[in-house]
Formats: structure tokens, C-alpha cells, sequence
DNA sequence: GGAAGAAAGCGAATATTTTCACAAACATAC
DNA sequence: GTATGTTTGTGAAAATATTCGCTTTCTTCC
């Protein structure tokens, strides 16, 4: 949510929808989908027409008016707008429950996504391998494997208590961007990117949702 | 993010933004903090103090003019607000690593949320026993199980192409609430509450910081 | 090649959310 | 009990985000 981007009048929501897009455009690429209108597009993202529009002409005229987007040349678009025409080197702290199920996720390597490192602070931990083959450092280790890997993104699955420090840590090692699984507002310098994922939240707003609709 | 509710003019970003002042004035009454101003709270919270009394004034007047909110007081209303004074009963779909990791999460007690069955379709997997003792029940048992446990919260933790289907067999089952792991943004009836945790887009947003904040 | 139909692009209008700024209310000190 | 200092609660203003409606551009069919 927060970023510290100084030009940028481009909406956080936006670039979230961007990211949508461009999952439903894979899977249209893969079914063999040539063409897409944003209406049909908007209808699958649950999302109004014109705010598809909208969202890409910020970055451009993708479309051919009377017809719609190729699928294929918009998803390039998409991605290379994100950032996605690369591989992004993350680093994972914090290999509990969360952290070893984030380490075995298939997904983020398809994604563009690689975890080139991960860290913990149990002497039990230090030292082993996952099952991904990956060496789990001590944070002792943290600043040189981040400089040797060239580590871009850090991603904190700690305990809430020990988040600030690891995300400060990964800040002074000289990464920039932070996605946070602790439950906890990280306090960190202006030009770092951060984004929480936070089930609790969540799901207090399905109970919230829950309540109002039986009165 | 998307939940179909009538009369309620509250936003979104305002339910979110209580669920993250219950966490900080839980943590104050542990430290034995008796009363907050909206200063303060803002601070920790990073957000805007009239922000946070506007939040406040949907609902009602907590504060003292002059002091602040006592903070068990505080924390109490907001709770009963998000309908947190009690404990919600949830249903686990997918016992992936992802599922795995969730159903031995062990905040989701303390935060008022209990997982009272756990479901895959792996005929490996179930009718055996997770490390938290919960049974495996296959998918075909959800209707029955759902009823007769009380489900009203489903957790989808399943691939993306059969997140979709899970999602519809909880509804029909007479869940209304559901929190989606898988990415995709699923297709559900009026009436239901979802709450997508998608954090491959917020990964997305952070490669594009990333990549603008260079050039 | 002209007419009809379709869909993108885009300025304007609307709606929503956040922030400001100040009056009202309370506590404390003298 | 009056003055002073705080901090809430809130209407109004500002900032953002979404949606509308129309114009433009392209395709296709006669």
C-alpha cells in the first residue's frame, strides 16, 4: 500500500488490477484466445469495462478500436509495464509453517519469481536443507548473501515480534522492496515498497460482513 | 473486496483499518497502556489520526474530549463491531503446503477463528491425521460435515482451477463467507462474502515499484 | 466504396475516501 | 470556578477513484 514512488499519479488499485489482467490473459493465451474486448475481460475479473479502459491508457493505447486487444501483444504490454520481463531474486526469512510452505510454492517461479535465499534464526534450522534443496542461513549471514545473490526482494514470514527487525535487516542490506506476512505495520524508511498480506485482516472482515448481514 | 451487502455505507478500507487497531490496542493492553489518543494509535498504525476517528464515528463515540479512548474499552467496541466476541468456526480446503501451513497456524485461535474440519480430494492424503489431529474428510463429506459442525468461514487453499468448484460446493453447503487463497477471482452468488489473499499480485506490485523507481 | 456495427479512447460527471480545520467537551491547575 | 491545555467529533474541502457517454477508428458486409 505505501510506496514512496515521487511521479507516479498512477492508483496502487490500478496496478493490482494490471496484475489480475494479466493472469486471465495467460490463460486465454494458453486456451488459444487470439482477440479480447474489455468487456468479456471485465466480466471475468469482476470488474466494469471502462476501468480496464482506463487502466491501460495510463500506459498506452494497447487496443484496436471496433475490435479489441490481442491477447498475446496486450499480456507482453502488461508484464513489461510490471516489471515482469525478468526474474526477480527474492529472499525468505522466517522458515516456519508459512515460510516452508511459501519455499515449496511452485508457482513463483513461473511467475518470475525465485527465492535465492532463505534465512532463519534456529540453531535446529541453520544449516539444513528444504526440501527444495535450499540451505537455510542464519541472519548472521544476511547482509553478504544478499550482496553475493543480488536479493531484490525481501519476504518476511516471521513471528510478528521479530518482523521489524528482520524487514530493517533486509533494508540495510540494500533491498528495496518488502512483502510482509507478519501481522504487523512495518516502519521503514521512505523509498522502500512494502506490501502486507494479512489473513487476519481478512478474515475479520468476513466476520464483520457476517455479523451485519444477520443484524 | 467484494462482498454484497445492502444498507452498509461503511468502506472496506475502513473494516480493514479497525481489524489493524484491534491488533495494536491488543498488544497495549498487554503492555498495560490504559488510554490512547488517536495521535498515538495513528502513529503506530501509520495512518492519518482524523482517519482513524472517522473510522470510529461510523459507529459511534468511544473517545473522552480532552483524554482519549481507554484502550480495553476500545478494543472492546471494535471487536463487537467486526463480530470478534466469539469464536468463528472455519473449513479448510486443499491440505497442500499452503493448507498445511494454515491449519497448524496457531494465532487463529487467539484471533477468534478455529478450523473445525479439514478437507483435500487426495486419496493419499485423506483419512489421515494432521499434525494438529484434525481428520482428512474427502471433499464428498463437505456438505455433511459442514452442517452438522457449524461451518460458516471456508478457507480455500486449493490449485487455482479448482478453487472455483470448492468455492460452490461451500456455498451450496450454506457457507457464506469464504477467504480465497487461490489465484483466481472467483464467480459466487449475491450474498456471499469473499476475501481473496492473492499474494502473487502483491508481488506484482512490488516488481513495479521496483522497476519505476529505477527508470 | 459507402453504410452499419463494434469497441477502444477519453473528457466530463459521479462517487468515494481522505484530510483539514475548528467547535465542543473534558481535565487539571491555580 | 475560571482559565488553559488537550483531544475528540464532525462538517466541509480536497484528493482519488470509478463510471458514463460520446467520439473516433477500425472491420465487415452489401
Amino acid at each position: 500500500m505505501r510506496s514512496a514512488m515521487k511521479f507516479s499519479k498512477i492508483p496502487t488499485a490500478t496496478i493490482t488490477r494490471l496484475s489480475i489482467y494479466s493472469r486471465y490473459l495467460e490463460a486465454m493465451v494458453q486456451e488459444g484466445v487470439k482477440i479480447i474486448a474489455s468487456d468479456k475481460l471485465a466480466q471475468k475479473c469482476g470488474i466494469n469495462p471502462a476501468q480496464i479502459r482506463k487502466d491501460l491508457a495510463y500506459f498506452g493505447e494497447f487496443g484496436i478500436r471496433g475490435v479489441g486487444y490481442f491477447v498475446k501483444e496486450l499480456l507482453f504490454e502488461i508484464k513489461r509495464i510490471l516489471g515482469l520481463n525478468k526474474i526477480w531474486k527474492m529472499a525468505l526469512i522466517g522458515i516456519g509453517n508459512l515460510g516452508s510452505a511459501l519455499s515449496a510454492h511452485q508457482n513463483f517461479i513461473r511467475q518470475g519469481y525465485e527465492f535465492v535465499a532463505v534465512f532463519d534464526v534456529d540453531p535446529a534450522k541453520v544449516g539444513r536443507r528444504l526440501p527444495s534443496g535450499q540451505i537455510i542461513h542464519h541472519m548472521d549471514e544476511l547482509d553478504q548473501v544478499v550482496k553475493e545473490k543480488g536479493v531484490e526482494i525481501g519476504v518476511i514470514a516471521t513471528p510478528a515480534a521479530k518482523a521489524q527487525m528482520a524487514a530493517l535487516r533486509l533494508i540495510n542490506s540494500g533491498v528495496k522492496a518488502i512483502l510482509n506476512f507478519a501481522p504487523i505495520q512495518l516502519q521503514l524508511p521512505e523509498g522502500t515498497a512494502v506490501e502486507n498480506v494479512d489473513f487476519t485482516v481478512k478474515l475479520d472482515n468476513l466476520a464483520y460482513n457476517l455479523t451485519m448481514a444477520e443484524g
